[in-house]
DNA sequence: TTGAAAGCGCTAACAC
DNA sequence: GTGTTAGCGCTTTCAA
């Protein structure tokens, strides 16, 4: 294609438009930003004429003389595409209507380690940013944002908790619900696959699990806690160490549904009868959950709703209003039919 | 938490870095950019100057003057997240290193209809934006980014081919492949659940499946082919359909991933034994097509690499250097557990 | 090779 | 209520 740099057509200035109602540019712009003691006759003629040139503001010069891009970044690690997507809506639901747009700033790909993100985040000159688990624990990356006076708000962080505003989830709770769920149903011998050991997640699910196994008179054996990232491939081969076992487990509690869909998959791959021969919890209540085959019992987290509260801590902090500092948010058992009895024997 | 508004404390310009070097700003600026007729002496004195002072230039204020946000939109209407977050990726793998920013829109949740993209790309000053299917086939949008003189490029549009860049999928011959390899493994009685009619992919593929049925001497039955609307939902529902027929297919043919893994819900619902009882292959190749059980035999779309290189057609028009006007990308038969050959009858 | 001065399009002070 | 003026921080003539 013919080489043609980007040169768009002129286009109408508040000048132009205070030309043509007979106004000053001044005046143009308190109307045109809802600002008070302007007349309602000279309102009118101001709209009409930026109505008749097409007048639309220059954002870019808005931005420079307000100190404001109006850019709020997303800042996320996970690999499970659900999630993301997930977390993406609950934000721009919040900005939609707002002047605010999006970016998206995926830890791996925009930047190759967390410490990029502050760079990043002022040389895209975002206003701020809203940082997803597990980036929200990083402290150099919180200490970093704090000295460029980047404004931040957190999704369930698990550490420093007096700096900026968060969304908050009782991951304890939660993980504690879902074992109790197993226990309540029968099972004995439940095998536990962990997450990324990096996570603060991973630890508080864990906690969650002991605290339910200690209740129900189970044992927490060492032995039946098998390590994993997070990611399905993890979560396969996790599982086929596990049902590889000579006492195999009635139960698996994975801790997120990726790794719960690995579990399915590597009881499936040796034949077992699902879910009669094993029951699997997951965490998460991704995508996944509802379309694999036994559908996933697994643990609700609001995650639309916390990305949602978060972007509005963000907004509301920018903007100077009055917003919660943190806000709890729950979470809930989803049954489906991946966990049931375990089999008489 | 206080209400304290955005004021950032004053950071350097140009001209604290001027007056530490003993340049003008004119002199900055050039070092900074890169550009010519500068001796290496002042060179070194600006470089040495700014890292003194920390210095990062204002975007906004280069925006301004540059007539340039650097800011790039992707629009897409899917609600399939593997395929959202791989089109993201594809396109936010090429633009880091530049300074370009992927600002997201998803339809139906930043914009409510494909209308409204043209004044949200406007009113966010984006330089340009990339159109995911079906976007990219919206009438109206491209007539009114054209107008606008908003640059775009596309994924795998099916219409109006001739107006801007865009990388090229042969939908045609990848659902064919598809239906070929069904029928070369004998299967005879094929269902075949279809996407949003209003998508151009829908009728693509049938066509595609249409010429493989000929081929291979099969009557495409009217009756044998069920509406869906490329959701797991759709698909599902169609699935018990098709399988409660009183002559049950040995195998369904599904315009997507997530069709084929509802309809591969509906074969575990009534507790058919699969792959045996039930082939299925789906389109895609998306993240849930290996963790299905049986993981599914499908057509990969190189949604990555086509998402990549219409970002870079993009950015290679707004900087106005030499690019393709269109780019064909390769699919590929995925051949995975969930098709073999029927059983014998 | 270098710099002075004039904007980019808008808003904020401050007069009127 | 309304307009005038002076920037925001940068790049861009154009002259030196």
């Amino acid at each position: 294609m013919r080489a043609r740099p980007n040169v768009p057509e002129k286009r109408n200035t508040i000048i132009d438009v205070g030309r043509l109602a007979g106004v000053s540019t001044k005046t143009v712009s308190r109307v045109l930003n809802g600002e008070p003691h302007v007349s309602e006759e000279l309102r009118k003629r101001v709209r009409e004429a930026a109505d008749q040139l097409n007048y639309h503001p220059n954002v870019m010069a808005q931005a420079l003389v307000r100190r404001r891009s109006y850019l709020v970044g997303l800042v996320f690690e996970n690999p499970s595409p659900s999630y993301v997507v997930e977390l993406q809506m609950g934000v721009i639901d919040r900005l939609r209507g707002s002047h605010y747009r999006l970016v998206v700033l995926p830890i791996g790909s925009t930047v190759e380690h967390a410490e990029e993100v502050v760079g990043l985040a002022r040389s895209a000159a975002l206003d701020g940013v809203v940082l997803a688990p597990p980036v929200c624990d990083h402290p150099g990356v919180l200490a970093d944002l704090e000295k460029a006076g980047i404004r931040f708000a957190r999704i369930a962080p698990t550490t420093q908790l007096e700096i900026a505003p968060y969304t908050m989830l009782d991951e304890v709770a939660a993980a504690k619900d879902a074992a109790r769920h197993l226990i309540a149903l029968g099972h004995r011998k439940i095998a536990i696959i962990c997450g990324d050991p990096s996570h603060a997640a991973t630890s508080a699910r864990l906690d969650g699990y002991r605290i339910a196994f200690a209740e129900g008179g189970l044992d927490m054996a060492e032995a039946m806690i098998e390590p994993g990232m997070f990611t399905f491939d993890s979560g396969m081969e996790a599982g086929r160490r596990i049902l590889a076992r000579r006492d195999r487990p009635t139960a698996i509690l994975a801790q997120n549904d990726d790794m719960a869909v690995g579990a399915l998959m590597a009881a499936h791959e040796i034949g077992l009868r699902l879910p009669d021969e094993l029951s699997v919890v997951g965490f998460d209540d991704s995508e996944v959950s509802r379309i694999t085959w036994p559908p996933l019992t697994t643990i609700q987290q609001p995650v639309f709703e916390m990305a949602r509260a978060a972007a509005d801590m963000l907004v509301a902090s920018l903007e100077g209003a009055e917003h919660a500092e943190r806000e709890p948010h729950a979470h809930r058992l989803i049954v489906r039919a991946s966990a049931v009895r375990p089999r008489a024997t």
